[in-house]
Order: structure tokens, then sequence, then C-alpha cells
DNA sequence: ACCCAGGTGGCCC
DNA sequence: GGGCCACATGGG
């Protein structure tokens, strides 16, 4: 990256902002985990309803989902678009942990590029999903990218939309403080901005978000 | 009737 | 390494 991105007065502007976010919508390494993988591609809407629907079925456990007959799971996590191929990824990545790590927690133990490694080997599981997986289930530093941040990034500062994920990741990791809360709010304000203010796509100059940006001086 | 959502894997060249 | 496509549901 050529350019020098004042990353931390971007922070505090959009932290000044919306308020300290801190955010993963999940109650246990678990759900969060599971919540990862179902929201690819997917309002968070639906994953809502999944959720809560594993829970109402006792079907939110690593021991319920890595013995679970694939049809009826797909069932309960219907709302979410993918839900047989999400299923099927499911219940595949707990037998694994399970059988070779025995519990997420064991899992988890693992160094973070071990870990990144080991949950990059498993079918359902790209790069956004597992730094999210690291960084709010795992709670290991790890900056997580995803299409907001790359858009926001693009229409803010002018940065290649199509820059690889790694390099992107490294110009954050290399540029911040490193925080464990930074990492995670930092990541929740790009959700949040482009959640609220730049549903557009591809993004033209009436996009809402330059409006927000102008009012908080991005 | 479109288009989109907090991606990923497979296949092609 | 990049360029497509399938995956499937709910909301605007």
């Amino acid at each position: 990256m050529t350019h020098d991105i004042p990353l931390e007065v971007l922070y505090k502007k959009l932290r000044n902002h919306f308020g300290f976010l801190d955010w993963w919508p999940g109650e246990t390494p678990t759900e969060i985990f599971v919540g990862a993988i179902l929201t690819q591609r997917n309002s968070w809407k639906n994953v809502e309803k999944a959720i809560k629907n594993m829970k109402k079925n006792n079907a939110l456990s690593i021991r319920y989902i890595s013995s679970c007959n694939e049809q009826v799971l797909a069932k309960i996590i219907k709302t979410v678009g993918f839900s047989s191929q999400k299923s099927r990824y499911l219940k595949q990545i707990f037998i694994d942990i399970l059988t070779n790590y025995g519990s997420l927690e064991n899992l988890f133990a693992l160094k973070k590029e071990a870990l990144r490694k080991k949950l990059l080997s498993m079918k359902g599981i790209g790069n956004e999903t597992a730094d999210s997986i690291i960084l709010y289930a795992a709670g290991k530093r790890k900056f997580v990218i995803d299409a907001y941040t790359k858009r926001i990034m693009h229409r803010v500062y002018g940065i290649d939309e199509n820059i690889k994920y790694e390099k992107l990741q490294d110009y954050f990791e290399n540029n911040i403080k490193k925080d464990l809360r930074l990492y995670k709010d930092f990541h929740a304000q790009f959700v949040e901005l482009g959640k609220n203010y730049c549903k557009t796509r591809p993004l033209c100059s009436a996009c809402p978000l330059n409006l927000v940006c102008r009012k908080i001086g991005l």
C-alpha cells in the first residue's frame, strides 16, 4: 500500500459517531463459531432465527452437530441461505474438532497461526470466517477483513477494491495498536457503517456513505 | 421481477 | 494466479 491512511483517526471518528461496540452477537464460543459460518453471504436476521431455532432444538453444541442427521440440521437452520451446504460443512467441522481436539477450548489452545491454518483446512471456512472465529470466539488478535471494510476503504481512501485479503489485513495489523478490544471494535465499526449507510452496489456518488463521511469528517 | 446480504469451494484456463 | 459459477433464503 503506497499511501498513508490515518487508521487511528478513522477509528476515532467512527467510534465517536457510533460509540463503543466491541461486538459479536453471540454468547458462547460455539455460538460465535456457528454464527460465523451461518452469516456467510447472509443477513444477520436470518442467522438469528436459525440460532434461536438451534437452541430450541438443543442443536447448538458440538456433540449434537457432530453426530446429527444433516437433513434434520439443514431444516433447523433453514432460514439461512445455503442451509444444506452449511449443515454438511458444520457436521464435518465439528467431527474434525471432536476427534482431533476433543473440545473447542483445546482447538483454541493452538498458537494463532497454527489455529488459522487448521481452520482454513476445514471446508466451509475461508479467510474471513477463520479470522472472525479467531478474534471473537478464541479471543486472539486477528484483524477481520470483510466486504464492508474493503468497500469503505475503497470509497473513502481509494484503495484497490480488489485488494487481496491478506494484504489489507497486514496493512491494518501493521498500522494500529496491538490491542484485542481495538481489533474487535474497529471491525464492528466498519460493519456498522456499512450496514447503515452503504447499501448500494455498485457504489455511486449519491451513496449515503458520502454524506456520513462528510458528516463525521472522513 | 429483479437485486442484495458481515463468503466459500470447485473447476477452468 | 484470476475468472466464473453454484450454493438457497428473506427482505427491499
